[in-house]
Parts: C-alpha cells; structure tokens; sequence
DNA sequence: TACCAAAATGATTTTAATTCATTTAAACTG
DNA sequence: CAGTTTAAATGAATTAAAATCATTTTGGTA
C-alpha cells in the first residue's frame, strides 16, 4: 500500500477540492473574473489563500475549474433530459429547451467560458464532449432515414447552440424569461420548414424535392432493418 | 475663444488619442486582456503610463474604447458593402458575407468584446448599431413584400449572429479559412429553402414523373425480397 | 519674453496574485 | 499508543501590475 492515498483521504480531499470550487463559482458570479479576489474565494471556502493554490495552479485555472465541472453536469443533465426511445426532431426539441433553459439559469457561469477559452487548448475538452451529444442525435437521425442523408451536422450544430446562446443574450438583456417560440421556431428553421411562431402555419405543401428525400430516407431505412 | 481648446489642439489631441487606442488594439490583440500591460501599451503608443489614464479612466475602460471603435467600423463596413438596390435576401447575403470575413479577420478583437460587456451598460451601444443594420435590411424586406409579414426579425437576428459567430469560432479553431457554403447553408435556412451545400447540387427538383418512378421501383424492389 | 493653463511624466502608492518557510494534522510503524 | 514520517494547510512576505498624483514640460497668448 506503499504511495496509493488512504481511502478515506482521498475522499477528504475531493470534498475540500469541490467545497472550493463552489465558492470559487459563487464569487466568480457574483464578481466576474477581474472583480473576484482569491481573498474572498478563500474565505467563502473557509480556507486560507494559500490552500487554493494547492488545488489550482493559479486563478486562471481555477476559473478553468469551475467552468470544466458546469460543462460536465450540463453533458450529464442533457443526457437525462433526452429520451432515448424518442426521434431526431423530438431529441433535438429536448436538448434545445435542456439547453436554453440551463444557459439562461446559470448566464453568468456561461460567460465566464470565454474567459476561460482562447487561452489553452484543453480547456474545452468539456464543451466538446457536450457537443457531441447534438451530434450524436443528428447522427441517429440520419441513420435511421429520419434526416437527410446530407444533412451538414457541422454547420447545423453551430446554428443550433450559435442560436440559442445569442437568444439567451437577448432574453437577458431584455430581463425577459424562458421563451419556447425560440426553440419552435430554430427546429422549424432547422428541420426545413418556413418559419412564423411555431403552431402557427403548419400544413404548408412539401416540394418535390422534400418529397425524393423522404422516399431515399424510407427505403435507405427498410434496407438497414434488414429482416426480410 | 475663452474656454474652448484651440482647434490644432483638439487635432492633436484626438491624434494621440487614436494612437494609444491602437497601440492599446494590437497589445489587447496580440496578449489577451489579463496579459497586456499598460506599460506595454504606453511604450507601443510612445507615451508615458500616466497619459494613458488621461485618457481613459482605467484599464477596462481602454478595453471599451478600442472594442467600441472596431464595431463604429464595423457598421461603417457593412453599409459601405451593402447594395442599395439590391432587395433583402441580396443584401443579407452581402451582410453576412462582410460579417463573416471581419470577424474571422478580427477574431481576437471580437473576442475582446466579451470581456468588455457584461459590466457596464453603454459598453454595448456599438454593437446595438451595428445590429440595426440587420434590422433595417429585414424590415425593409417586409415593407417590401419580399419576406413575409409575420417575419420574426428579432428571433432571426439571433439566428443570423449566432450562427456566423459559431461558425467563425469553429473555422478558427479548425484552423481553416473563410467558407462560403456557410453563408448560403444560412440564407437558404432563414428564407426558407432547404440545406445542403450551396453551388453544389443545386436546382434539382425532382418532378412528378421522376417520383412515380422512383416509387414503382421501390415498390419493385420491396416485392423482390418478399417475406413479410 | 513672461505668463498661464493644459498636457504629460514617471516615481510612488495601492491592490491583489502568488510563493514559501513554518505549523498542524493525518497516516503509519514497531 | 508514543514516535516518526509524510501530506496538507496556513498566512506573512514577495512580486507584479494598475492607478494616482506631485512635479515638469509644452503650447498658446499677450
């Protein structure tokens, strides 16, 4: 049992490292970046200045900290918010509304990310985990005929989360809440309908060439199933 | 002439004003908010550090005036690049083409603006500006009759920003250039028309005949396997 | 040329991050 | 369980950079 930590230390010690890091969120909310004092942080933790740097190289990191774990829950609850049985569009209606909801609650933590980012690289490994979730509905989505085979992931997901994130700015500023014409109207947008508030407007005639893809998307499915 | 300042003054004042404000964009630029020091900035601007702070109050406050000063010309731009005469869905494609070019070609700048923003209010009254002139081109648009009366111009701003500023920040850390399928995956989405990449594949809508004989051969197909 | 006010300077002060020598607590040993 | 070793925590001291301000310089004016 040489140099493994005794069990219950480690333990210890995770919970001091998360005590710090929810005062660290508190402050750096409350204050921003530049206003926060690692002073003020320390004491929220109770705990002197120097222990902080024990756990974070410096307040940089710390923040990095802070912001890494905010990803990580928001990949865990995105998760769980999404029913697996359901399909593409309905999966994406699910994360758009997880997704607003949460960055519109928790807006400051959201933009303390971009102090955070342009700096190192491995800051983000959160946020691109959690955009792998979009992904991998788009993904499904089109393996079972229910998108276009075409279907430009890469750039769809930028107008997704592009979208929502600008709208979260303007509910804000507005000092307005949650809206879900929002999230109607980005899926219309996306899933290829016109736009107009989202009952609104239903029945409008598909084109041909709405048409031909669904056709393609159908047999491309029945072949997969297999099970002749 | 009592206590107004002498016209070659306020010249040279305004002068060196411009010239700390773009010593302050390149160091800003080159180091990052935290990591630009004001005794940088002084000495790239030829000026001593006190003379910074005659004019500008503090450190954010510089911050402000350069971010402040790139979205000024950024509208400036934008309507420089757009064509009176064209109609709505020709000028936002100039719009966003010019959008995208700048903010790629300014990415740290922009980013910059981050920093500036959620503190004080009329940090933002710049980039409101520059908003407007989406608006105008949309609302002019409906005036028009070229984009339908229930357009949701407000939401479609957010869609419209968000989008290309996603997509720029994707492109960056891509490491890749300006795309211009980007522009027109976005224009097809906010007026209407369905995905896929612009040039590319582009008007082939399928006619009714074509469908019919697409169906019969699935159906053709389907009948051949059997076992049901 | 002498004077005044505006502008500029940079040494000094202030503030806050980071370090590190010292203390305290925990885990292990015989 | 007293003694010893190692890990963790502390906070006073150091360092770095922003911001201030008493002093000097400059440009205009009479």
């Amino acid at each position: 049992m040489s140099a493994t930590p005794r069990n219950t230390s480690r333990e210890r010690i995770e919970a001091r490292e998360s005590t710090i890091l929810d005062a660290a969120e508190g402050i750096f909310s409350r204050s921003g970046f530049d206003g926060a004092k690692i002073s003020d942080i320390a004491r929220a933790a109770s705990v002197a200045e120097g222990t902080v740097y024990l756990y974070y190289k410096n307040k940089r990191d710390l923040l990095a900290g802070v912001v890494g774990r905010f990803w990580s829950q928001l990949t865990q609850g995105a998760e769980d918010a999404i029913d697996p049985q359901a399909d593409a569009a309905q999966q994406l209606e699910q994360l758009a509304r997880y997704h607003l909801q949460s960055i519109l609650d928790q807006f400051e933590v959201v933009s303390l990310t971009y102090r955070a980012r342009p700096q190192q690289e491995q800051d983000l490994d959160q946020v691109r985990e959690y955009v792998r979730v979009f992904d991998r509905i788009m993904q499904r989505g089109v393996d079972r005929g229910e998108l276009p085979t075409d279907t430009p992931i890469g750039q769809l997901r930028d107008v997704f989360f592009g979208t929502l994130e600008f709208s979260a700015r303007t509910l804000k500023l507005r000092g307005q809440a949650y809206d879900h014409s929002i999230v109607s109207n980005l899926l219309l947008l996306m899933l290829g309908r016109r736009h107009g508030d989202a009952g609104t407007n239903g029945g409008n005639n598909p084109s041909n060439r709405d048409l031909m893809q669904r056709l393609e998307s159908i047999q491309e499915h029945l072949e997969k199933r297999g099970a002749w």
